[in-house]
DNA sequence: ATGAAAGCGCTAACAC
DNA sequence: GTGTTAGCGCTTTCAT
């Protein structure tokens, strides 16, 4: 009835009655049912945004950038998370789609078969983020993490570092870790080089396995010129360790580690790092979205590369 | 009909049936509309979490606590972001009530009229957590951060520091870090000490700014004998620098943080801090709207404070 | 400018 | 064990 529509804002009303409605639905408290209401309208502003973990640090600002562009329009971010887990990415999103959003942000290009099945015939505008290499469902934004591993392992090469250690997650959690490794190694080989040492952790406080492993290793492989961290948190722990045991970085031994995370600002030597675009990927997939929802003529998948910066800090160039 | 008794596995069905409508719907790739279930059976497995900050360490931490407790049950959990602003609040609790949650899980005791209003009146089981110093709505789990702060004012005044500092966020932002700091400094009172001198910050990388401050507040008052910082983060900035101009910790200078991050494990000295319990506040939090949405005799109200421990780490007994 | 009526896709209660 | 029916609280369309 009437009230619908002044509460929407929709269609002709008058003045009077619009105000008498208004009076009375804040007298009452009156919460609209939005259940009611998009099962009557078959819209949803829901956009279900599916990441693998909130602690992680870049999917937040993933977040940020993400909701920045939808508080401009009336769709709404609902985040799902899976631990890197496959079932639960599953589970995750079944849950989401029973409550038919208007689009779907989705962290990496690999997912399982029913997954992928989900999302194709889910009808909304689908978007992958974070990693280009490989073939989306639908759109897709993000960087491609091979080509990062490559571009530190040139410019790292371009120093005249020679003996090389790596320290990561262990991989089959992490595909863009492992993407990057891989990007990483096949630029070095060009080069002739070869990873010297390496090293994966699970779990723990990052700061202290970073500064952990780096012991064990420089005890291992004493002759190594520089170790490359596939997160900037085990790079810290790292440089604090070296630090510590008075190394003169980056001459004696280099760093470097990936992500850009902001929060590392401060540390007594800034590590080389390389930014992965974060909240840029964000606002790029929220506005794919947006736009898909919003106008008429049903635009085309995007395929969009960012592209990561090294930024050299203090521990890469030898100068 | 019987196809809606299957996928909920209620109610009496042959095997058979059951098995031939499973094969439709995979086949299908059928996903049964939430939206039409939950007005139909006026119930939501939705359990709204409010939030004022994903990148904040300290809020990830109590979702993964709410998390393992829901995933036993078949409630999830849906989180919206306030960002400190009341008025935002406000807007994300709305929405989310207008989705008819089972449950609320909202952070703080502060709130707006409006908002404390839609609690009260929304019928539903809500949990304020983080905070106990105030009056809840319903139920509420939490520390007391005015003890937290009186604790470590007690703690650092008996290994007998004299002249303290204190730095810490802007406060109309955070309830919770304003309380610690009353707290703090009415303990520092009763011991006839007053803080010597404090520094406020907004934004930007809190490892930089705990440097920063940490420097100016030294240049101005360079007789402190101790830092007390509102979190960890700035507090390990703080201990950077120190460390770095070669000041002796803890004895000539000590230091303590707030918040007990993990993240932190790894720095050249444990910063001393107080553990705010965040998993375990989740867990409880999400304990009460399980059981509350479960039960059927309607359980009370219940308000938990929980005790945070102090972590003298490396920079708080002078020994 | 306003009211009436027909669903949206399910669940729940009741027949069969 | 299975089919039937009447809503849930809105939006939408069509009359008035």
């Amino acid at each position: 009835m009437t009230v619908s529509r002044v509460l929407r804002g929709r269609g002709d009303v008058s003045e009077n009655t619009r105000d008498k409605v208004l009076a009375a639905a804040k007298q009452l408290g009156y919460v609209p049912n939005k259940i009611a209401g998009a099962l009557a309208s078959q819209r949803v502003n829901l956009v279900a945004v599916i990441i693998p973990s909130l602690s992680n640090m870049v999917f937040p600002e993933v977040m940020t950038g993400i909701s920045a562009v939808l508080d401009e329009t009336s769709l709404q971010p609902v985040v799902g998370v899976t631990n890197y887990l496959p079932e639960k990415e599953e589970k995750v999103l079944y849950e989401m789609l029973s409550w038919r959003p208007s689009g779907v942000i989705i962290a990496g290009v690999e997912h399982s078969d029913a997954t992928r099945a989900m999302l194709k015939a889910a009808g909304i505008p689908i978007v992958e983020i974070m990693d280009v290499d490989g073939t989306p469902v639908d759109s897709m934004v993000g960087i491609s993490h091979r080509r990062a591993g490559r571009m530190m392992a040139q410019a790292i090469a371009a120093e005249g570092y020679r003996r090389i250690g790596f320290m990561g997650t262990k991989m089959p959690m992490d595909h863009r870790a492992r993407k990057r490794f891989e990007g990483f190694t096949e630029a070095l080989a060009k080069e002739g080089i070869e990873v010297a040492d390496q090293e994966f952790y699970d779990g723990g406080s990052a700061l202290a396995k970073g500064r952990e492993m780096t012991e064990a290793m420089l005890k291992r492989s004493p002759d190594l010129d520089f170790l490359y961290y596939s997160n900037d948190m085990i790079g810290a722990g790292g440089l604090l360790y070296l630090l510590e045991k008075g190394l003169n970085i980056p001459s004696e031994i280099g760093l470097a580690g990936f992500n850009g995370v902001e929060l590392l600002q401060g540390l007594p030597r800034q590590l080389a790092t390389m930014d992965a675009c974060r909240s840029e990927i964000g606002r790029k997939a929220a506005q794919i979205i947006a736009q898909r929802c919003a106008e008429d003529g049903p635009d085309e998948p995007e395929a969009i590369e960012l592209s990561p910066k090294i930024s050299f800090g203090d521990t890469l160039k030898r100068g």
